[in-house]
Formats: structure tokens, sequence, C-alpha cells
DNA sequence: CGCAATGTTGATAACAATCAAGCTCGGTGG
DNA sequence: CCACCGAGCTTGATTGTTATCAACATTGCG
């Protein structure tokens, strides 16, 4: 029913180990494979809930696609907001850079979830967008959704839902990094992402993390020795299966025991 | 030009110390002394946009006020969502609480903020909102809000503004709880509160902090003894006065210099 | 095969939490 | 009016978690 491709390794369209921006404009009209009434993600995307007629035209305004090679970034900081993007399938991660060079991940984002909502305020990017491996993203130009919303009830309230939800998400990160031991961050992070990959249609007990450690600790307020020491203590207590970039959560009750019921 | 009162000492309007909800409804009629048109805060709520006629369409679907008194809650966890809510004077934090009973506070909100907007996608308050001093709060039905936004462009567009900065902000504390010091925090923090009391027409380098130790610590990530501590020795350097709650920035470029330009 | 990126593991150090004692201020009642 | 009380705050001593520093293992790729 999915594409499984989406989310397994990738098949490298472009160089490996691209680290320079190499994005590939992909400006063909929007064919009936590339619909998003035929989309595999559009039960979980931006139009979710709107009925044929609806999806139809906001399909008209979303036909553009584009690729993003991993490592180079969908957008740059400081770049002008224009549109919004919805991952068709890869991952990316959002990063702030600060001005002496340090790095720090806002969020990972999977198929279906949308990127550049954080823009809409002031305008212009605050982060950069980057691929963490071979993605395809929808192109949602915001003066055209805007627009569009103010015609079609259900767009407008779904575009204030995902925000909304965005809102939360964020709330539950804060509840993380401020008062959540480092063991209880691992535990929540790979729930999450198990939540997130079930949502998409996969099994939600085993995955391939798509970041390094580093990007992980970054991420967690962590640093990439403690992820690593803990992941290969859940291992040893039976907890998970991890090698490499693969896992597997075999005690996810006692994961959830963990984090506590937040 | 704008009421002083609303961030100074409160002035108790109900018993003192009033622990359990004592929230008093103000159905009166929109009269000219709380349209938005003559609202103290109306340079940076949510319809600072909105030219005369948008102003007074919207001003008519949020006529009613409440009053909250200090130690009383707005909306509880698990209320079912139906409004948005402007602070019109006072302050509130809203407050997550885990079924162990411990709490973590989101976040603090003064005169001409939203709350609620992270319940927009659930249907439900998934925080406490309680005021942190005798507070006026606007109700906008959201329903209704929504139905006017879809014939004003204009208010639309400012909806999506407050949601996607709301966003921007809680990236910043993620940055904050994710990859700062105590120290940095504390001056994070001193900086966020003189630069929202500015916004409100104050003066930006002395204030009142409306919050114990306690709940700044919370908010932050870190215990009250920290912030005790930090404090102090902030005084000590000469960055800061500090007397109780009342707050003097000095060294607002040292301070600035300590959190390292994000 | 060898290099570079990524990941693991160990030893040590630092920062902030915890535990504990006492202080300050405002409110209350004798 | 003063003494007491309690909430909130300050400061000190100690502990613990996680960061840092360091060495080495593994993987993928040229």
């Amino acid at each position: 029913m999915l594409n499984n491709a989406a989310l397994s390794e990738p098949i490298p369209i472009l160089p490996a180990r691209p680290r320079r921006d190499a994005a590939v404009h992909v400006a063909s009209p929007g064919t009936a494979a590339t619909a998003c009434s035929a989309c595999c993600v559009q039960g979980v995307c931006l139009p979710c809930n709107l009925n044929g007629s609806e999806l139809s035209r906001f399909g008209e305004i979303a036909t553009a696609k584009r690729r993003v090679a991993r490592g180079a970034s969908l957008y740059h900081n400081g770049d002008r907001f224009e549109s919004l993007y919805a991952v068709r399938s890869g991952a990316f991660k959002t990063v702030g850079v600060s001005r002496d060079g340090t790095e720090k991940i806002t969020g990972f984002h999977l198929p279906g979830e949308l990127l550049g909502l954080d823009a809409i305020n002031g305008g212009c990017h605050g982060y950069n967008a980057v691929a963490l491996e071979d993605s395809e993203v929808c192109i949602i130009p915001f003066a055209q959704l805007e627009q569009l919303a103010l015609g079609v009830p259900a767009l407008q309230h779904q575009l204030l839902r995902l925000l909304s939800g965005d809102i939360s998400r964020d709330h539950g990160l804060m509840l993380l990094l401020g008062s959540m031991t480092a063991e209880q961050r691992i535990a929540a992070f790979l729930l999450s992402l198990s939540r997130r990959h079930q949502r998409l249609g996969y099994a939600g007990d085993r995955f391939m993390l798509r970041m390094t450690r580093e990007e992980v600790g970054n991420y967690l307020g962590l640093t990439l020795e403690t992820v690593s020491r803990l992941l290969s203590r859940f291992q040893r207590e039976g907890l998970v299966t991890v090698q490499q970039r693969d896992i597997e959560i075999l005690g996810k009750d006692r994961l959830m025991e963990m984090v506590g019921h937040w």
C-alpha cells in the first residue's frame, strides 16, 4: 500500500555524499502519479481532511515538486519565505546556526510533515532544512494557500490545526529538554519515532535511524557519547536491539514507563 | 498612555491568596472602554494589523471579558477548547501536570499575548493556565473567529502569523533548554522579559518578576537554588540589581554576549 | 587497502541537583 | 505594637549525572 522505499535505505540518484547543495527542481506539471489524490502520504498530509473537490483545488496549487539530495538544503537561514514544503519521501532536519557556528537541530521531519511553518511570521526562514537522505517535497506557495483557504473553510481549519499541532509538539520537546534525564530523553525519542513510523503505515517496532548519534544528541540536548552509551545500555537491558542505525524496540512498555506518562 | 497598574503590584479585588478557582465572568457588553479600538494593548494584540472596519468586526466577537484572581485557573488540562484568550492585564503561566503530579511550566504570558493556541489541534486544553496575579482576559470564541477569518483576509493572515510566531518562540526556548548553561538561561530569560516589557511600552531595564524563583527554575529547566545563586552572582558582578522580585538590568550588553547571539 | 566518518567504551572533570540550614519579608493574631 | 509564622529566598556542603577528553573499533567508500 505505502511505498516502502521512502523509509528504507535511499537509492542514490545523485552522486554519493553530496555535501554542497545539489537541489533539483522538478517543475513538471502535476501528473496523475504526483497529484495529492494519488499520493502515498495523503492520509497524513496537510490536505488530509479535504473532500474530493477541495482536494483537487488544493492539488492545483501544489503541483511543483522538488528533489533534494542527501546533505543538501531545501532552504537556508535568511531565505525569503515564499512556500511551505510537504515532505513526500525521505527525511529532513531543521538546523539553527548561531553566529559562532554552533548548530542546534530543532526537528526531524518525516513524510507527510510540513516544513517552513515557523517562517510565516517573520517572512524569512530562520533555519536550514537539510535532507538526511535523498528526498522529495511538494512546494506549496504560501500566498496561494492563504488565498485558497479563504474560500475553503476546511483548508483554513486544517492549516490552523497543523500549526497548533506543531506548537503542541514543540511543548512536548520543551518538556523533554527541560525536565527529563538522558535516559528518559532517549526513551521518548525512540517512542516518538516509533509512533511516527506507525502513522505512516510502517511497523512501529522496527525502523532505521536516518540521523547520526551526534544529530540525535544535538536534538535531545545530549552529547553523542551519552546517546551511544544509553543505546548500548538499553540493548544490554533487553529494551531494544541496536545495530548501527537499525533499531528494534523490544520493551515498549518499559520505555513508556521510563518516560512517565507525560 | 498605557495603564501602569497592569504590571505593578496587583490590587486585590478578591480575598488574598485564593488558591482555589475564583474566576469571575464579566459578561458585560463591549462598552467603549473595553472595545479593542480603545484597548491599551491593541498595538500588540491579535487584531493589531486590522483596519478600522475589520477591527470593529473583530471587536464584535470578542466583547466578553473574564477576570481571573491570582492563583486561579483560566482553563484546566482536559477542558474542552472553545475560545482563545487574549491577556488584557496581569500575567499567566501555562502548566502541564504529569500523572505523577510533577508540573512543568511551558510559558509565561503577558498582556497582548494569546492563550490556548496549542489546543486548536486536539480540541481540548493540554495545560492549566494559572493567573500569576489578578488578571483580565478577552474571550475570543474560536468558531466565530474562524468564520470571521474566512471573510477578512488580514485576520486570517494575522492568525497564521501569530501561530507561526509561537512556534518560533518555542524553538527559541528549545534551544535554550537543549544547549545553554544555567548562566545563559538566566541571562536569556531576563533579556526576554526585558524585551517583552519594552514592547508593552514600559521601561525595558527595570521590571518586576511576577513569578517565584521556583517557577523561573521550572520554566528554564533549573532548580530554584540555581536560579537564586545565579541572580546573586549577576548582582555581585554588577550585571543586575535584584531585590526580591524587583529586577534592574545594568549590563544588557554583557548579558547578550553571554547568550551568544542566537 | 587505506582513509575518513561514525560509533563505542573508559577515565576524569565540571556543572547543576540535592540536602540542609538559616534569612527576609509580609501578614496575622495575641 | 510586637512576636510569631510561613512562604519565599539565600547560601553552603556534598553528591550525581552528564560532559569532556581520549583511545580504539567499525563501516563505507575511493
